[in-house]
DNA sequence: AACATTGACAACCGCGTATTA
DNA sequence: GTAATACGCGGTTGTCAATGT
């Protein structure tokens, strides 16, 4: 017993479309907007084809400003970069890399960097999947939904101003953004993260209190590991390219800082709901 | 020339989530 | 509160051209 078919699939086209049919949802599209209902839109544009069809066809090759061809050395590294934060978020990567789409950057890594990664002895950890990750989730949220909506009734939750409350939340906070997934991505050459910079005679400045293996201490709280993660992003040498054959430009550094911005802030926002 | 294999990428499918009734 | 609906996403498949045998 599956979910039922997002439309009717009888009398409608499939496979590749031909220019005739570009033709009607470009019009369409630029006469209404995008945002008129994809569902709809087929039956309103003339097209035998499915709503999802006509978003994708319109998202990934006919909307204005796609970029198409061959990649550049610099978005080659910025999306290893990023597939190193995010794991496959392609859309999420894609919304940093302009002129791209998920699909463009999914088919690419596939097809590309993957090889050209491995071949150079490269190859990315493998991020768990996130079908697996939603699971979990959703799990994760529905158990508590209820429990933290009575407490929200009752007036219990004041953004993190009770010591419990923000612990489970820094629990929950880290099962849900895989702080290591990130640690590990920023740190060079993905060693298990211990932060380098206790001075050598052995005394402790500010930034080496946080000298702690995340992988064996399950007592530090999130916010020293966000703590830990600005420390190396805002670190130049910590950011050393993770391939080899482009530099290292700052303008991918800021995009990964600004990224971890708003996850954190994202976290924030939401973390009062799990 | 004919067939097989590979590579590239467009398109589809099913699921989770957000929104609406 | 909940069921129905629509949307967006990631994973996968299909198709076709290029290349190899």
């Amino acid at each position: 017993m599956g979910r039922k078919p997002c439309c009717s699939k009888e009398g409608l086209n499939k496979g590749a479309w031909t220019a005739k049919e570009d033709m009607l949802l470009t019009e369409y599209i630029k006469e209404h907007g995008e945002g008129t209902g994809w569902r709809s839109l087929p039956k309103k544009a003339g097209l035998l084809r499915c709503g999802k069809s006509c978003r994708l066809r319109w998202v990934n090759y006919l909307k204005p400003g796609l970029k198409r061809g061959s990649f550049t050395s610099e978005e080659d590294d910025l999306i290893v970069r990023l597939y190193n934060l995010l794991g496959s978020r392609w859309s999420l990567i894609a919304g940093r890399i302009h002129g791209r789409t998920d699909n463009d950057i999914k088919n690419y890594w596939n097809t590309h960097l993957l090889k050209k990664l491995k071949a150079e002895g490269n190859e990315p950890r493998r991020h768990e999947s996130l079908a697996k990750q939603t699971r979990r989730r959703t799990n994760a949220s529905s158990q508590n939904n209820k429990k933290t909506k009575e407490k929200k009734k009752k007036g219990k939750i004041e953004n993190g101003s009770n010591i419990e409350e923000r612990e489970q939340v820094a629990k929950k906070t880290e099962e849900q953004w895989h702080m290591q997934d990130a640690v590990q991505a920023v740190s060079p050459n993905n060693h298990n993260f211990t932060s380098s910079s206790s001075s050598q005679d052995g005394t402790s400045n500010a930034a080496s209190t946080s000298e702690v293996n995340l992988e064996e201490n399950d007592s530090i709280g999130i916010y020293e590991k966000f703590q830990v993660i600005d420390e190396l992003l805002l670190d130049d040498n910590c950011l050393l390219p993770i391939n080899q054959y482009t530099e290292f430009n700052t303008e991918s550094h800021m995009m990964l800082k600004e990224i971890y911005e708003e996850y954190f802030k994202l976290v924030s926002e939401n973390s009062m709901s799990f």
